[in-house]
DNA sequence: TCCTCTTTGTGAGCACTGCTCTTGACTTGA
DNA sequence: TCAAGTCAAGAGCAGTGCTCACAAAGAGGA
């Protein structure tokens, strides 16, 4: 709105940065459920009541907290992705999959905090969803060029059941405009294979099997680049 | 070890599995942050001290709903399997699929329990892991089965790395002897899409997409099965 | 039977939490 | 300059996990 913002206005972002920050700090530490309001405000020398001025409820502090996760996880995949050639689609897909669980191991707790299982009666507001889905529209990019290129092969997989055939339409048309549907329904699998095997890894079901998980994690994505036609190169 | 327990340890048991009923109702209703050793004391009108003679903390009666949990799922999963008969292992494979997702989607408080992300500093116990390890079992069965039948299709994969080649024959030993090192590295992958599906469905990830995922998720569980190389039928 | 020893329940209390509300001080724009 | 709007502070409410000293009650040997 407008370049010249009061100096209220500057002192409230910069302590609204502060507080978030701080909150960041306490989260990684601690995890999320050890959240304090209070300590964050001890540890800012303010009163704990003051924060509420800045946000209206420990949720709506952790919300923000899980928007800046998103746009940060979205950021790190979209950055390593960037740096492979535009042409080659399997390496974009590797990068992309090496992104995401690279970005997780390092900030576990965050990627606790969106992907893990939802506060109790927590339901995602809608200024969430834009940045959920950065990941998905990489991997809709990654797909839309190669199919452009002629690149991807046709898909092995049994035929689509009609409402699925939709879905992934839809899906088509949000993300990758012009890529047949039966493509989408595998990056549907490939996308869930990922966060699923990130999931297990980080929160310890993988122990005793495929722990430590690197080799078990680079199989599996490239049998994912398979399901959904990517070239071999 | 004595049939005829005294008065007084059976006044223990039964207050320690009233104690764990209502948590597990308050887990239920309101998810496992919400627990509270209080209400349930004032629940079952005690002091909330007297608690504590019967779990040393919290996280222990958290601890015992896990293990609670991962023996119903397991039980509930080895029931509905064992209503195929035992030659048709894709059917096996698709029930124990169904088994895990009706289950979650019936009891998600629980299932959020055990396949959420973990209470913070929280460390699974060593008397979590035979409980949890009971789908992997069936899992593990039913290849073995297919396997001495000679019905496993041999599986289109790339070659194992060694690591990961070592981690399947080691879970081969436990889990299904006999069956090929190749077969269950992509047992591992078709384990975590099933889990990792469900996690995506129950915690929100698939709205604007696959939602509803019955179809959805239909779908990757036949693809799966052609992973494993699991007989047509 | 009596008399210890152990187990169990109680209630007060500590240190903490999220959140509300009043009060008084400050900044801002007309 | 001055009313309107904004903000921090502090007290307070209702709740939490957990500890501890103490008092009943049961268990088992003499």
């Amino acid at each position: 709105m407008n370049a010249i913002r009061t100096a209220r206005q500057r002192a409230r972002d910069e302590l609204t940065r502060e507080i978030k920050a701080e909150a960041r700090r306490q989260v990684v530490a601690e995890g999320p459920q050890r959240l304090s309001l209070r300590s964050i405000s001890r540890e800012l020398g303010m009163a704990s009541s003051a924060i509420y001025r800045y946000f209206p409820s420990r949720d709506h502090l952790l919300t923000a907290l899980i928007i800046d996760a998103y746009d940060s996880l979205g950021a790190a995949v979209e950055d390593v992705e960037s740096h492979v050639p535009r042409e080659y689609i399997r390496a974009r897909w590797q990068a992309l999959c090496t992104g995401v669980r690279t970005w997780a191991r390092q900030r576990s707790q965050e990627y606790a905090l969106i992907y893990g299982s939802p506060v109790p009666g927590y339901r995602a507001p809608e200024e969430t969803i834009a940045p959920a889905s950065r990941v998905a529209m990489a991997l809709g990019r990654l797909l839309a060029d190669g199919w452009a290129a002629g690149e991807l092969r046709p898909v092995q997989a049994p035929p689509l059941r009609p409402g699925l055939a939709e879905q992934a339409e839809h899906v088509a048309t949000v993300i990758a405009p012009g890529v047949p549907r039966e493509v989408l329904a595998q990056a549907l699998i490939a996308w869930t294979q990922l966060f699923g095997m990130v999931n297990f890894e980080l929160f310890g079901h993988l122990v005793g099997s495929a722990d430590p998980a690197d080799e078990f994690f680079d199989h599996a994505v490239d049998c994912m680049a398979d399901l959904m036609g990517l070239p071999a190169e």
